[in-house]
RNA sequence: GGGCCCGUAGCUCAGUGGCAGAGCAGUGGACUUUUAAUCCAUCGGUCCUCGGUUCGAAUCCGAGCGGGCCUACCA
């Protein structure tokens, strides 16, 4: 009988025979016991047969049925715990249990005790199914391994791989110690549009999205950088803000379309001050999540314990490359050395890009070990501080691990003329074709003559530093709905 | 964007030019302490799609769709 349809026809006729007996959606259950709760209440009880009474609630995962007696194993948000149907016990109902498919969530009250095997088990005087489900789930055993159906299913595969679950816990706590760090401090965590007039605060192409009502196009903002300064200017000295932005760029295992960044702001601290916070805060993570200022990543060992290895950018391109960037002030000069490198350069790359795409293919894969690098090219940061001591650079960090970047930091550039400068010169550069710089923003550049406090401020990857935590090579095991392309709709079984 | 690989039953996978297969799940039967329960029987297919080669294609070729990995882009 089985195809697809024909399972599912199957469960919506149990569905019928079990409708005809009770309610199988109940919106009340009584469950006194989790599956942990009830393991803990035997074990306190001295494991006494049928002292210890439970109502357990839990999806059916496996079923062992055998004539008169049947074993059903149950999950919970806290573990499994097995059941015991006896014909002997259960008089009318144990005939219904051939309407309890797996997937199906099942109450069942009765008595703790463990069976000859050693399992702790309850020996189940009454239950029912309290939700019906129409179509299976994965394969008991090997369980979920088709990485497509993996992402576009994810309640599938965090059914079947605990792994996935591990992620999914281990993300959440990282969210949360992160918050805690913040807090902690005295930062106030604050909100900020997501919807913007433009979008700015990084290099990236934003996606664009229509009021109707206002009959005027918003976009989606790309980072959380100018509205947080905005707040510096008002007068809050520590924020903020953990939130999506969006970025309309390709999507791969390092790159989602929206993911998570953490931002703050600290008025009267600069990027040195910033960099021993990030110490501490990556230490403070790490020892939250996994309990141990260290985490496995291939072969490697990542030690996440301060002090991290300092150097800037200049020297690591000398130590890594063995040259000057300086000695290559133009985009020709330096187009001509990536490209004795044997690097493809783009046509219209500016000497900046340039210039990082050496950072990006000689330097950064091999900052593996928690690594600062410190004062970056003016040019290629349009909203940090000058150093006073050094035209050419600006106050900016960037803390590398496993060869990606982590953490973005810099002493905030806080003189509106030569914000305002710096942004038209990026306003040049899109002129002249290159559709990823940062944008002349008016209502910032307003705002910022109103006076902001130096600050040193912070941009945190959340998505790559759980990978960093969980040591998933790929972003998208860490996103529990990465973007998919779409596919055709399969209208599955529902009209058989 | 480029390269390599993958797409077969609800799930996990064999099959690589000659009748479309196994395990799990499902269905029927036996079994009142099992746990990947066991045993017997049985149902189940748009072999991703379209086109081509061939007496014959899941298999070979081309195009497309979807996915993975690498790479590039993405401060």
């Amino acid at each position: 009988m089985p195809t697809e349809a024909e399972l599912y026809a199957q469960r919506l006729e149990k569905r019928e025979r079990l409708l005809q007996r009770a309610d199988a959606y109940p919106a009340r259950v009584r469950r006194t016991h989790t599956a942990a709760e009830a393991h803990a209440a035997f074990a306190e009880a001295g494991e006494a047969e049928g002292a210890v009474a439970v109502t357990v609630v839990g999806r059916v995962t496996a079923q062992r049925v055998m004539g008169k007696a049947a074993f059903l194993d149950v999950r919970d948000g806290t573990g499994h715990v097995q059941l015991h149907f006896r014909r002997d016990r259960l008089a009318d109902t144990f005939e219904d249990l051939p309407l309890v498919d797996l997937g199906d969530f099942l109450e069942a009250t009765g008595t703790m005790f463990r069976t000859r095997t050693g399992e702790v088990t309850v020996a189940v005087e009454s239950w029912r199914v309290i939700t019906k489900a129409l179509r299976p789930p994965p394969e008991k055993w090997h369980g979920l391994t088709d990485v497509e159906a993996r992402y576009r299913q994810r309640y599938l595969d965090l059914m079947a791989n605990e792994r996935s679950r591990e992620i999914a816990r281990t993300r959440i706590a990282v969210v949360a110690a992160l918050r805690r760090f913040f807090v902690d401090r005295g930062f106030l965590e604050v909100e900020t549009p997501v919807l913007q007039d433009q979008a700015g605060g990084a290099a990236a192409r934003p996606f664009v999205t229509h009021h109707n009502a206002l009959d005027r196009d918003f976009f989606l903002r790309i980072s959380l950088e100018l509205h947080l300064k905005r707040l510096l200017i008002g007068g809050m000295e520590k924020v903020f803000e953990i939130g999506r932005v969006f970025r309309n760029e390709g999507v791969s295992t390092r790159h989602n379309p929206e993911f998570t960044l953490l931002e703050s702001y600290e008025a009267y601290a600069d990027y040195e001050d910033v960099a021993a916070m990030v110490e501490e805060m990556v230490a403070y993570v790490a020892l939250e999540v996994l309990g141990a200022s260290h985490v496995a990543y291939g072969e490697e060992v990542i030690h996440l314990a301060a002090p991290f290895a300092r150097t800037t950018y200049r020297r690591a391109l000398q130590e890594q490359c063995g040259f000057d960037y300086r000695d290559y002030p133009t985009t020709q000069a330096l187009r001509g050395l990536a490209q004795e490198r044997g690097l493809e350069v783009a046509p219209g790359a500016s000497w900046a890009t340039v210039l990082d795409q050496l950072m990006s293919t000689f330097v950064e894969p091999k900052l593996v070990q928690p690594t600062f690098v410190f004062d970056y090219p003016t040019e290629l940061s349009p909203l940090a501080k000058r150093k006073v001591d050094d035209e050419g650079a600006v106050e900016r960090f960037e803390l590398f691990v496993r060869g990606f970047e982590v953490a973005n930091a810099y002493s905030e550039l806080n003189d509106p003329v030569d914000q305002r400068a710096r942004m038209q010169e990026q306003a040049q550069k899109r002129a002249e074709g290159d559709d990823e710089v940062e944008l002349a923003d008016e209502d910032f550049l307003l705002a910022l003559e109103h006076g902001m406090p130096p600050a040193g401020g912070l941009g945190i990857g959340i998505d790559r530093l759980v990978q960093l935590m969980t040591g998933e090579h790929s972003l998208r095991e860490v996103i529990l709905f990465p973007a998919m392309r779409e596919r055709a709709r399969e209208d599955g079984a529902t009209d058989g």
